[in-house]
DNA sequence: TTTTGAGTTGTTCGA
DNA sequence: GTCGAACAACTCAAA
């Protein structure tokens, strides 16, 4: 009689409940549903009405397609499938593991206010319904809790948050894939009305199809992220630190958008470029890893704040920012977004981010201290451009660092902190090879002058005028900064 | 307990 | 041409 019970509880599945994790490698969720025995249902569930839950931008839209697409291509290859299902998130795996008898409920956790009333509120509906729950570390090198100040207070300042988290120890060791896995393969939920085609959640642009540059240039899920890993890796680790702010030279690792979509970990990052420091002799290679680590620290200081403060994307970090005069210029907000503001180096920023989904990070600086600064508009009219048309448009690191620029944040640039866009254009783009791949107008212009092309007169007649001068602009900003006493 | 110094990414001005 | 100072206020850790 005890064995027929246990037999059949084990005949229970599990689910494992994909969000921003949509990989097989390193998925701390989808371990532990393997090594516990039981037939796997992997399911995602897009969820747009939740309370709070901020929609996708049309590129992160285009990108998640992409990404449950591999997965789910993944998953067939190992005899399962991904069951796709749309609704509130609380109501539809609550009502998925009642249809599937399910044991258990797996995932990985998320860090943002809304998300985590879900995850929570989907918790508490299962334990009362007696299915065990169980979250995991998918997504950060260190969780935002466990890294404190000496008093117990969050960090604010990077450098010494970076410091402490070094003292919690070394990130663990990514996992593999489940050497074994049980998968699901049948129809999913067959009670649920929430089951859904992937083409139903209709996340691709269709009329018109604007996702033409994006195709060419990214290669979407798990395996386009370890392809472009190792090609980093390869190619450009061992420059990094040195070459990483020339938007030109292509040095940095792209992998913002598989980060984002979990279609890669931070850990499988962390030691996959110790590893590759470790196999080569070339110079600075401690400067490189380190310079490349930091950056994931960047990242964990974003999920850190975000976590601390959940209104991040929509409150200043610094209330006396609340008294700010930003100006209401829909044609100056225009001018920017459409890469026509006359300075090269913003514009070429804001095609390429048009074009490709993604803009180099040094130019996203300028690009956003220019907007805050030079135009003085509210940073969050550029966070939600941002968060509309990046493929890699993070909760954390969108918000915080938009944040950082407009001197709001926690730790952030001094107001006097103006990027002037010439010189920017100068010393990080010297040739003017970036700012002419992306602005065929300053075809054939002089090296000299194709960051400040006003100079050339006449020659240049197709390219924009400057909507604001330098000069008196960054006069303005000081003024207004320092304005908020 | 108090003090001190450092802190991702810069620019301008005047000597 | 180069070079140092000034441009705030606050956080955090080490002394």
């Amino acid at each position: 009689m005890a064995t027929e019970v246990l037999r059949s509880d084990l005949e229970r599945p599990v689910i494992v409940w994909l969000r921003d994790d949509l990989r097989l490698s390193d998925n701390p969720a989808l371990t532990a549903a393997a090594n516990c025995g039981r037939r796997i249902i992997c399911a995602f569930v897009h969820d747009e009405e939740s309370e709070g839950v901020r929609p996708l931008g049309g590129a992160a839209r285009w990108w998640l397609h992409g990404a449950l697409r591999e997965m789910d291509d993944a998953l067939r290859g190992l005899g399962g499938r991904l069951c796709v299902h749309r609704g509130v998130a609380s109501v539809v795996i609550p009502q998925l593991a009642a249809d599937s008898e399910a044991a258990a409920v797996y995932w990985n956790r998320r860090y943002g206010a809304a998300e985590r009333h879900v995850d929570e509120a989907v918790k508490t509906t299962l334990k009362a319904q007696r299915i065990e729950a169980r979250s995991f570390n998918g997504h950060l090198l260190y969780e935002p809790w466990s890294i404190k100040t000496g008093s117990g207070t969050p960090f604010r300042v990077f450098s010494a948050f970076w410091r402490a988290a070094h003292g919690v120890g070394e990130p663990g060791q990514p996992l593999g894939v489940p050497a074994r896995l049980n998968l699901f393969h049948g129809p999913c939920g067959q009670a649920s009305t929430t089951g859904v085609e992937l083409a139903d959640l209709a996340l691709e642009p269709t009329s018109p199809d604007w996702a033409g540059g994006l195709r060419s240039n990214w290669r979407r899920g798990e395996a386009g992220a370890q392809a472009r890993l190792e090609f980093f890796l390869n190619e450009h680790l061992h420059e990094y630190a040195d070459l990483r702010d020339f938007p030109d030279r292509s040095a940095t690792s792209r992998l913002s958008p598989y980060l984002r979509f979990g279609n890669i970990s931070p850990r499988q990052l962390w030691h996959a470029a110790e590893a590759a420091a470790n196999a080569t002799t070339s110079l600075r290679v401690h400067q490189n890893l380190e310079k490349f680590r930091s950056e994931l620290g960047w990242r964990e200081f974003s999920y850190h704040l975000l976590y601390h403060n959940p209104e991040i994307a929509t409150q200043n970090l610094q209330s006396k920012f609340d008294q700010m005069p930003w100006r209401s210029d829909a044609d100056a907000l225009r001018a920017w977004q459409q890469g026509k503001t006359g300075y090269p180096i913003i514009d070429a920023g804001m095609r390429e981010l048009w074009t490709t989904g993604w803009m180099h990070n040094r130019v996203r600086m300028v690009v956003a201290s220019f907007l805050v600064k030079h135009l003085l508009i509210d940073w969050r009219q550029g966070e939600a451009w941002f968060w509309d048309t990046l493929v890699d448009a993070d909760p954390a690191n969108n918000a915080a660092s938009w944040q950082w620029v407009a001197g709001s944040g926690a730790d952030a640039a001094p107001y006097f902190r103006v990027f002037n866009p010439v010189l920017q254009g100068e010393k990080f783009d010297p040739d003017g090879r970036y700012v002419k791949r992306w602005l065929p107008e300053l075809d054939g212009v002089s090296s000299s002058v194709v960051h400040r092309p006003w100079q050339l007169g006449n020659n240049v007649e197709a390219y924009a005028e400057r909507i604001v001068e330098h000069g008196l602009a960054r006069q303005r900003a000081l003024d207004a900064f320092k304005g908020l006493g």
